[in-house]
DNA sequence: TGATGTGATTGTTGAAACCG
DNA sequence: CGGTTTCAACAATCACATCA
């Protein structure tokens, strides 16, 4: 618990914090969970916490250096969702067997693949890849958070720039949630093994940063006059 | 008719930026 | 680093109107 604090609460040499899920609570004031799925049975059962939500954060981490060759594991290590009060972490890469029926939890693929529940992230578009090449699965309802950042900030102005250009998740989280977002060398470590606490921390931040960052972004949306129409499904179709 | 120009559409290629 | 996406620049293609 001490690690946690340290590398969430300031950042060396000075008192700055760091923005962190644990700085948010449910609707009835509890933490947010955090949920580790280490087998394909348990990560069935945390899926089902997220059945029935109309919009999920979404994100996946996989082996740095991970080539087109390298098997499904390395190149799909771990998806995460998050929704208002709940985080769940799916180990594909610690799942017993090789075939996608091994290591993809049903109601997973289920929800990835539903078009009525929003999927949020950036760099959204090359997870969806992802998911296809390695496991054959059709993720839709996917929204890209750099769209509706160029959105919100540039319709109003410069309509020009309204492209569909990427901005980090970085430069989004310090423009609309005021505090930095933690940048270390955790990224791009090992995630094809059970993860250290570190790991489970910078995973979670994350998908969470997409799912609180689409609110943020999606009330500016709505306050703007006119109000721009929402942007196209990162997936086309 | 046949040749030529215009504009719109489609394709390719490379740089820059993002992801892990 | 390897893999992807996006945009701009440029080329190639096509429909079709115009002109000698």
């Amino acid at each position: 618990a001490d690690e946690l604090m340290k590398t969430m609460s300031a950042s060396p040499g000075s008192t700055a914090a760091y923005w962190s899920h644990e700085l948010y609570r449910g609707p009835r004031g509890e933490k947010i969970s955090v949920y580790y799925g280490r087998s394909l049975k348990t990560s069935e059962n945390v899926a089902q916490f997220f059945l029935g939500k109309p919009l999920l954060g979404f994100d996946m981490e996989w082996r740095p250096n991970a080539t087109k060759s390298s098997g499904t594991k390395a190149n799909v290590s771990l998806i995460q969702l998050a929704c208002e009060d709940r985080i769940g972490l799916f180990h594909l890469a610690l799942h017993r067997g090789d075939s996608v029926e091994d290591i993809m939890p049903p109601t997973l693929r289920k929800i990835l693949e539903s078009q009525d529940v929003a999927k949020v992230g950036v760099a959204i578009l090359a997870d969806y890849t992802r998911l296809q090449k390695h496991l054959g699965i059709q993720p839709s309802g996917l929204i890209e958070l750099s769209h509706l950042h160029n959105l919100v900030m540039y319709s109003g102005s410069r309509p020009e720039m309204v492209t569909r250009k990427m901005v980090s998740l970085a430069n989004q989280v310090q423009s609309h949630l005021q505090l930095p977002l933690y940048k270390g060398t955790v990224r791009t470590s090992d995630w094809g093994k059970e993860l250290n606490h570190q790991q489970v921390v910078y995973a979670a931040n994350d998908v969470y940063a997409g799912f609180r960052l689409y609110h943020v972004l999606e009330s500016k949306r709505l306050a703007m006059n006119p109000v721009p129409p929402q942007p196209d499904f990162a997936e086309r179709g």
